[in-house]
DNA sequence: TCGGCGCTTTGACCTAAATCAAACTGAAAG
DNA sequence: CTTTCAGTTTGATTTAGGTCAAAGCGCCGA
């Protein structure tokens, strides 16, 4: 019904282009000013709540810019980490009074907003946008599941392979290929953040990375400059099928 | 928008009741008979594989009787279950051709499905049918989220406590008090797939469920019948916090 | 130029859960 | 009534990853 690329054949109109191709690449004239009229921004720090777990959340809302993370804590600290937000990616639940989740910016965010009433009322007048966003819960569940199973049964190598392998592929923007087709990309983490989305702690993450690094899967230059000389070698520490990480 | 007791409210109208209260509360007379067309039942025996993954899944259902579970598994036989569906859940997936997970009848299961084509055209005339769909992807994904700190943070006993209390609570067919108070249930899992529910082995498993039977905690009769003479025990047990496990 | 302070690495040691192995239980089949 | 066998329990041992502790490394601001 929606075809897979529709992230990448959006409109450009206006100022928020991330926006309109998340959700609205088949919306008319007539929707798009909707959403124009409904939107707004907000910029957050590096380090700042953008909200607390429980709280009312009167807004959905897209990255547009930096990157944001969703993680439950246990009352003795314990932290998981349960959502990585990149940008392009949708935040926020049509039909939820409040948040589930801490949404904290781990770099400088901006995120384009849309009041959730008036979205709410534009997404039953309009069936493919309610469409388009179960077509990206669906994706996120997708995620969600493999990552279970990275938490479950991976062990801590694989995991630090695996989440190395999500973010170089996830990340268009950061994702490059220089001259000898090495893959080359930021870490967006600390090695605490990484350990939070891994279920590690972050001593086994420095462990991991610095023996992956030992082990010439991949090199560091500083702490979160990766180069991956040779992508197929570091998929393979993943643990994950062999085909190419297509979900079947 | 929508109530939350939706699932309650719905109308008996014919062979399958589950299945119209969990997608059409909202239906009218003309979407309930467009159901009834394009649905049939299907069987299949406890340990019976209902689709794997990567297969062509046509076809959109929902439990009516029996449990079934979804899991991943990794190409050395580590498997982690990513979803576990009782009575009145929904499997399928609009809008995909495959399969993602494998999915296995764990009892005796029937299965109310409707064909996917038709099913999908429905949704893109009826609006309501796409919201409700929205509105239980992300129930499932909140579950997800949930599952996921139990997989990455919690201990052996919190994640057997977690799973019985999940158990307890959500299986209301199951869920008794009786005259003292307590709650009583049977198990629909093996030790082993509470283990790759868990993320752990079936001999932890039993260990830990030794374990909490040891103190008090819960009462074992026979291998899978469980008495809880007392739920806040339990709930204390899962690390959660206390507020009751209100979805906040 | 120098502290100071996040962040990271590395080392020594410990423990929760995995692994390996054996025995037990109870229901179904003969 | 006995056998069988899947599921379960329990014990002995190992190990991956956690915990505690101490440096190391930039980078920013004074």
């Amino acid at each position: 019904m929606t075809a897979p690329d529709i992230l990448n054949v959006g409109h450009d109109c206006g100022a928020c282009p991330i926006r309109h191709r998340a959700v609205c690449a088949r919306c008319e004239a007539d929707e798009l000013q909707t959403l124009e009229q409904i939107k707004y921004y907000r910029s957050y720090q590096a380090g700042q709540t953008v909200i607390w777990s429980g709280d009312r959340m009167d807004f959905v809302a897209s990255v547009v810019t930096g990157i944001a993370t969703l993680t439950q804590t246990m009352e003795d600290g314990r932290r998981q980490m349960v959502g990585l937000l990149l940008p392009s990616d949708f935040v926020g639940r049509p039909g939820r009074q409040t948040a589930a989740y801490d949404v904290t910016a781990t770099t400088d965010l901006v995120m384009c907003c849309f009041r959730k009433k008036p979205f709410e009322e534009m997404m039953s007048k309009t069936p493919h946008v309610a469409q388009r966003l179960l077509e990206m819960t669906l994706d996120e569940l997708d995620a969600a599941r493999e990552w279970m199973l990275l938490l479950g049964r991976k062990t801590a190598r694989e995991k630090i392979a695996s989440l190395l392998a999500i973010i170089a592929r996830r990340d268009a923007h950061l994702k490059l290929k220089n001259a000898k087709g090495s893959t080359v990309f930021d870490l967006p983490l600390t090695r605490e953040e990484m350990a939070d989305y891994l279920g590690l702690t972050l001593e086994t993450v420095s462990r991991q990375v610095s023996a992956l690094k030992r082990d010439g899967v991949i090199v560091l230059e500083g702490k979160r400059h990766i180069v991956v000389p040779n992508f197929d070698r570091l998929m393979e520490e993943t643990g994950d099928d062999s085909d190419g990480g297509m979900l079947v």
